[in-house]
DNA sequence: CGCAGGTTTGAATGTCGTCAAACCAAGTGG
DNA sequence: CCACTTGGTTTGACGACATTCAAACCTGCG
C-alpha cells in the first residue's frame, strides 16, 4: 500500500492520530480502541498473516513505511496484524477516518486505487507461490525488498545492497518454504556470486540483472 | 466479485451494453473498443490468469457469473481474460461507467468493498497454493465450486451436486498442480467415497462435512 | 466406426520437507 | 575480558510427495 493522503488530509490525520511503537513480534490488532481503527506505518515493517486450522501460517502481505494499514468498514475476515521489525505507527480512529472519506472524494478514489493495487500484488505472489522453485522464490523476494529500498534500474546490470528485514522463518511463511530451504536457497545464491551477504541480514548485489534473472 | 449494483444503475448499465457471447477459450480482452471497458458476466465462467515468460500460466481468479469483470481506471498489469465455459458477456464503454460511478458515491463505496473483498478471497487462496497439499487444494476447489452453485450449509452432513465447469487442466492451472496429479486426488477422493464422479463432471457429494475435512 | 481431446493410471525421478546436529552473533553476568 | 546463554542460522542425511514421461482409457462427435 502507497501513501495517498495529501498534505491537508495528513494535517487532519495527525493531529487524532496517536502514536505508538512497538517490538518484532507484538500483535497490533487494529480492533485496539475501535473496532476497524486505521493506521499508518511511519516505520518499519509489519507483515499481515493467515494461521490455518493447524497452527501453519501463511504471509499473505507485507506493509512497508509509509504504507497505508488496515481498511475501511472491515470484513469479517481475519488477518493477524504483526510487527517484523522495531514498528512506529500511528492511529486513527474510526469515525476521524469516516469523515474524512464522505468529504473528499478523491481520497475515496485513492483508497479504491489502492486496493486494486493490492491486488494486482497478491496475484503476483500467487504466481510466485503456484509456479516459481524455492531458488525463484528467494530472489523474487531480494527483489521485492530491492524495490522497496529504491533500487530502480533492475535490468541495467547495476549493483545494490540492502538489509533483509525479515528473519529467516518469516521468509520461510512468507514464500511457502520452510527455513531450511530458504538458507540452502540463499547459500546457494551467494556461493554462485548472485549476492554477498553478511552478518545474516547485509545483502549486497554486484548485478541486479543476475538476480533478476534467478527470479524467473 | 459480486453483483454490486441496484436496479436503476441496472437499467443504465443495461442500455448502453452490448452483449456477445464466447466460446471456450476464446480471449477477452477488456481493451476492445475502449481501454478499460467494463462487463458483466451474464453466463459462464471466465478464468483470470498471469503468464510467465517460459509460458506456464496460474490462474489467479474465477468469475462466475453475474460477477462483474474488468476494472476502473485500469492499472498496467496485464491479466489475461480467458473464457472457461461458453459465457455471455454484456460489455459498456469507459464513459458511461465513468458517468455512473461519479454520480453514485454509494457505488463507488460498493466498487471499493467489492474490490477488498477480492483482496481477501485472493489472500484465501495464496493460503491454498502455499500450505495446502494437493488433496486439501482438490478439496478447497470443489468447496468453492459448491458454494458458488448454492450449496451453504458447509458443515451440516447435508449431501450436495454439481458439474465441474472447469477442465482437469484449468484445475491444474489454478491450484498449481500438474493435470495428473489433480486427476489422482480426485480418484483418491472417489475411492474413499468423499464424492462420486459421473462422466468426468458430475460430481455429487453424500456428506459436504467430510469432503470440508479433506480442505484443510 | 473411428477419430480427437480430454482424462486416468503407472513407474521412475527429483525437489522440497523433516529430523538432527552444529554453527554464529549478540547480550549478560561473573 | 571471557564464559555462558539464547535465538536465530546453516548444513547434512533421509524420506515423502508431486512431477515427469509414457501409455491406456473414456466420451462426444463426425
Amino acid at each position: 500500500m502507497c501513501a495517498v493522503l495529501t498534505l491537508a488530509e495528513l494535517r487532519t490525520f495527525a493531529e487524532n492520530a496517536r502514536r505508538s511503537s512497538h517490538e518484532p513480534g507484538d500483535h497490533l490488532m487494529l480492533e485496539d480502541s475501535e473496532l476497524t481503527s486505521y493506521a499508518n506505518v511511519t516505520g518499519g515493517i509489519v507483515k499481515l498473516s493467515r494461521v490455518m486450522r493447524d497452527g501453519r501460517q501463511q504471509l499473505v502481505g507485507l506493509q512497508f513505511a509509509p504504507d497505508l494499514l488496515g481498511r475501511l468498514f472491515g470484513t469479517e475476515n481475519k488477518v493477524t496484524v504483526e510487527a517484523a521489525s522495531p514498528v512506529d505507527i500511528c492511529r486513527v480512529p474510526k469515525h476521524v477516518l469516516e469523515a474524512l472519506v464522505s468529504s473528499s472524494p478523491e481520497l475515496k478514489q485513492r483508497l479504491l486505487d489502492q486496493s486494486l493495487q493490492d491486488l494486482d500484488e497478491a496475484r503476483d505472489w500467487m504466481v510466485t507461490l503456484g509456479r516459481k522453485d524455492a531458488q525463484q522464490r528467494v530472489a523474487s523476494l531480494m527483489m521485492l525488498i530491492a524495490r522497496r529500498n529504491g533500487v530502480e534500474e533492475i535490468d541495467s546490470g547495476r549493483g545494490a545492497a540492502f538489509d533483509l528485514p525479515l528473519t529467516r522463518a518469516d521468509m520461510a511463511d512468507l514464500l511457502a518454504l520452510t527455513v531450511e530451504t530458504v538458507c540452502r536457497q540463499i547459500s546457494k545464491l551467494r556461493k554462485d556470486g548472485v549476492v554477498g551477504i553478511r552478518n545474516h541480514r547485509r545483502v549486497t548485489v554486484p548485478d541486479m540483472s543476475r538476480l533478476s534473472a534467478r527470479a524467473g
